[in-house]
DNA sequence: AAATTATTCAACAAGTTGTTGATTAAATAT
DNA sequence: ATATTTAATCAACAACTTGTTGAATAATTT
């Protein structure tokens, strides 16, 4: 590949994520994005079309470098029962925390997810606050309600986006299920021995 | 409040809807909404600012709705420990699927959240499908994988939306137990002796 | 019936978009 | 090292979007 097309895309990439933290990604123009990259501004529509792609682009650097340190330690555990594989995550997050903050935070459809969120979320803590002692609890209550709220929405949007293959109440039952006990019951009996066993030593 | 203020609130928010439901969000121009509601464009910005102004204001009434019936129902259980309410959180999903399928599908900055999730997801479901026989599984292997990225997802964004108040360590303990053991655990000690109760046997 | 106020309309400047064809510069291949 | 290929630049284009204006009109409230 030509040196200069890889040079160019990386200065578009690097401009758009320098911008993204700067101003809201709504209001960012391609004019600004050439600018800041110092290219000319229909060198852009040699390489992209539309900023969204461009920022697809721009983020994938950081979704591979991430998977790929996972992969390195997680050999046959699943993700969510290694803590260390979680743990990177979150250090991943912290170590570009400018970035993701803003992603996370910023107008626009976006926000409308986070807002489905956020209102699950808080609504669900309002309920639950006035019901339990939660300086007993070993998890913060905020985490509990964040960690429904999201299971719900992902549960949600796959379910909608996958024409709806269960019926609510069979969807509903199986929620339940996993937020109320856990993942750990669904392996005893479909996890090899050696995974099973994994789980339950790695930490 | 004057008549005509409602009036002109209701046909913009209508017009918003059904435009979005037609073609991407991006696309959509306040002269386009204004045309599909037939009112003047200036009319527009004597009641919004912009179009995300806008669309927030049409959705509060669906998420109104839901609540309202949802707390119509859950006295003293925990949402996540109602099947009966999480099964109308899906239902009207159902009832509003078009709408639904565009919001989270839409490109934008949402589509970067989704793609995280789904990035997630399928990075997960990948490993897993090669441990275990999904076919002895409760649960569908997506239905348990998209609960995990969207768990991980939420706690993330109020993590990193709350100035990171513990380490990534804490929160990856915590992840894997919410996730491992559920949250039933959490409540042995913290909750009011009732609410467990019916925790127990609302299903 | 009078006073208030929401909506309409046309017009405005400023800015954005995506594309064009010709020119210049850099990289690759021979 | 030179020739060939191809990327980047530049200026200019029409079409469209935005947010705002002031005056005219219509509906609502008092």
């Amino acid at each position: 590949m030509d040196r200069r097309i890889r040079r160019t895309r990386k200065m578009l990439c690097d401009a758009l994520i320098r911008l993204v933290m700067e101003k809201p990604y709504e209001t960012i123009t391609i004019q600004e994005i050439t600018d800041e990259a110092d290219l000319n501004r229909a060198t852009f529509y040699l390489h992209f079309g539309s900023r969204e792609e461009l920022l697809a682009t721009s983020l994938t650097t950081y979704y591979d470098d991430l998977t790929q340190r996972i992969s390195a330690i997680t050999e046959d555990v699943p993700i969510w029962a290694s803590t260390q594989a979680i743990q990177m995550v979150f250090e991943h997050v912290q170590d570009n925390a400018a970035l993701y903050r803003v992603l996370i935070g910023n107008p626009g459809l976006g926000m409308v997810i986070n807002q489905i969120i956020d209102y699950t979320a808080v609504y669900t803590q309002h309920g639950v606050e006035q019901l339990c002692d939660s300086s007993k609890m070993t998890v913060p209550l905020p985490i509990v309600m964040y960690h429904f709220a999201g299971s719900l929405y992902a549960t949600l949007s796959w379910w909608i986006q996958n024409d709806m293959p269960y019926t609510p109440e069979e969807m509903a039952v199986m929620g339940k299920e996993l937020c109320l006990n856990g993942t750990i019951d669904l392996f005893e009996n479909s996890l090899a021995e050696n995974v099973s066993l994994a789980v339950s030593k790695v930490n």
